[in-house]
DNA sequence: ATTATTTTTGTTAGCGGTAACAGAGCAATT
DNA sequence: AATTGCTCTGTTACCGCTAACAAAAATAAT
């Protein structure tokens, strides 16, 4: 591997001038500008990011602290894993996962967190004195990145009422976060607006428990009746459970997922839901995260995406 | 941040000995040794990667190459992920995501390779210089890990035929790889021992199409049947096949899976499947590459999981 | 032409660690 | 007592890179 050194050489330089051309090419005349590139060229040069976080004081990695359990979540970690690696890789930058289970956070220049409760403020965030970016929308100041989750729930909800669809209940996770209660506001005021009345069940995010409490509201139901869930596992649910009692989808019941990452495909028939850009997202929480490295902790805001209705089977025919 | 120096100056001794206290505490005196496990501790020491690494003309990055698609295998990725990162921070080592879009593979000490296809072997992994492990079995003479790929389907297969099931078709994926032949040898042998016809039928890997071969298969079918499918998301299609043509599971159609990632818990039934513990297979693969580094590149052989056969309500009640 | 100013390039030192060698202290061998 | 050999500890130099300073060259001001 060719080095700073070996690049100076060949182009007869200093390797300070060499470095230079890296970092701050205007204070570079043009002549020796082009002579470094060319020899770096030839030589394939790329620097060592060693060296470069030995003189930094960084360590050129970053950590992604995921707080959830992973098994709840795993198709959608991978795709902002995915947006997240991007991202790093072409700002030389590398990754840890830490769980909840690692005791240490260990060295890095910066983190992102996701899954992240409100007990876990105290415990865990206030602690680091690195800078962070929270995937997920908080109350607490942190920067973060999310799509729209009220936004979200009244788009699909919408789409259901233009369906003609009157009944429609909301099944959400049984969890306090801002991003949950926002989904169900999301719900709540798009029913109130059309003078309807509100049902929201909450529940563990499981598609068999799902599945156990759509079965009881169906079975003594005899109206058209929709449900719009807070994720797609719980559509999945849904889906099972009129399946089970011999209803039609999207005739007799219609039903609506949230996420749109895998499991909404998976489903028979495919979940309308409401897509989140979970890549774009991912590389966007690094972003923001390198920048605010770069700049020395300052704050970055947050970013919140626009959520996209997907409509599939379940709603429509 | 505290360093080696700081260290020293708090034991009264050389940077040194320090290191060796680290490095070969075998060479320090007990007395000094003591002293200096004191100053660590009190001063909460941490080495510094990017000096180590510099030294010693590492990187301490690994790459994990996905050669495949990923929406194809998300959440089982996930997993392998989880396993590998347990062990590379363990280890200080940190990771780095290449797919096959990103065109150059970049500094490193050594890489994770899975979803490699023959064709891959020639224009990707030989221009390589360093230390690889595959995820996935090969017959090229590759370091790699994986599960009994036949064992698992004779497992399976034999599950089925105690069951009193003697109709039994395979549903694979279409992929000339050595992974789906051992599967398909596993089933096709257990078969013939039992003097009973194997009926192979390969496909795309989704259950969309899963669902529509079934359906075929299973209008014009008055017996008991069952598909052995060589991954739960076929084995999901299967599912909705036979819940569309109102058939009941298990008792009508009996059906398994491969893999027990996530997606065969999601099936309505549960499917019966055969569990790769991933979590660990990744964890061996990072010790592995490791250890290979440690070891100047030094073959290491392979390692194969004994699979574990999970029964659920889509072949017994 | 001489001095002051700016631009461009080179030199030095150090980031935190380790290998290789050197030296000190002490016991064993002759 | 002198030599040899061992164990333990310290010194030096360097891994690849960059900030800070110093020097040289080009340009402007007097």
């Amino acid at each position: 591997m060719a080095t700073l050194s070996d690049v100076a050489r060949k182009a007869v330089v200093s390797k300070m001038t060499v470095s230079r051309v890296i970092n701050h090419p205007e204070q570079v005349s043009a002549e020796l500008r082009q002579l470094v590139y060319k020899s770096m060229k030839e030589l394939n040069y790329v620097p060592n990011s060693a060296a470069q976080a030995l003189v930094h004081n960084r360590t050129q990695v970053i950590k992604l602290l995921i707080l959830e359990e992973m098994d709840t979540t795993e198709p959608y970690y991978m795709n902002l894993l995915a947006g997240i690696a991007i991202e790093l890789d072409q700002r030389h930058y590398s990754l840890q996962l830490v769980t909840r289970s690692s005791h240490t956070i260990g060295r890095c220049d910066g983190l992102i967190v996701t899954g992240m409760r409100e007990t876990d403020y105290d415990h865990i965030i206030s602690h680091l004195e690195q800078p962070l970016i929270l995937f997920g929308e908080n109350k607490k100041g942190y920067d973060y990145v999310d799509v729209d989750n009220k936004k979200g729930m009244q788009m699909v909800t919408e789409h259901i009422l233009n369906h003609g669809c009157q009944k429609i209940l909301f099944y959400g996770i049984e969890i306090d976060e801002p991003f949950m209660r926002s989904r169900i506001e999301g719900y709540e005021e798009t029913m109130k607006m059309k003078q309807l009345l509100p049902q929201i069940n909450l529940m563990k995010n499981s598609s068999h428990i799902a599945q156990f409490e759509a079965e009881k509201v169906l079975q003594k139901n005899h109206e058209r009746i929709a449900f719009v869930c807070a994720s797609d596992r719980l559509g999945i649910g849904v889906v099972h459970a009129a399946q089970r009692l011999g209803l039609n989808i999207p005739d007799d019941v219609m039903v609506t997922g949230f996420d749109g990452v895998f499991l909404d495909r998976i489903a028979q028939p495919k979940l309308t839901t409401i897509r989140q850009p979970i890549v774009e997202m991912g590389k966007t929480c690094a972003k923001l995260l390198l920048d605010k490295i770069d700049q020395d902790g300052m704050k970055q805001g947050n970013r919140i995406y626009k959520p996209e209705l997907i409509i599939r089977n379940s709603t429509t025919t």
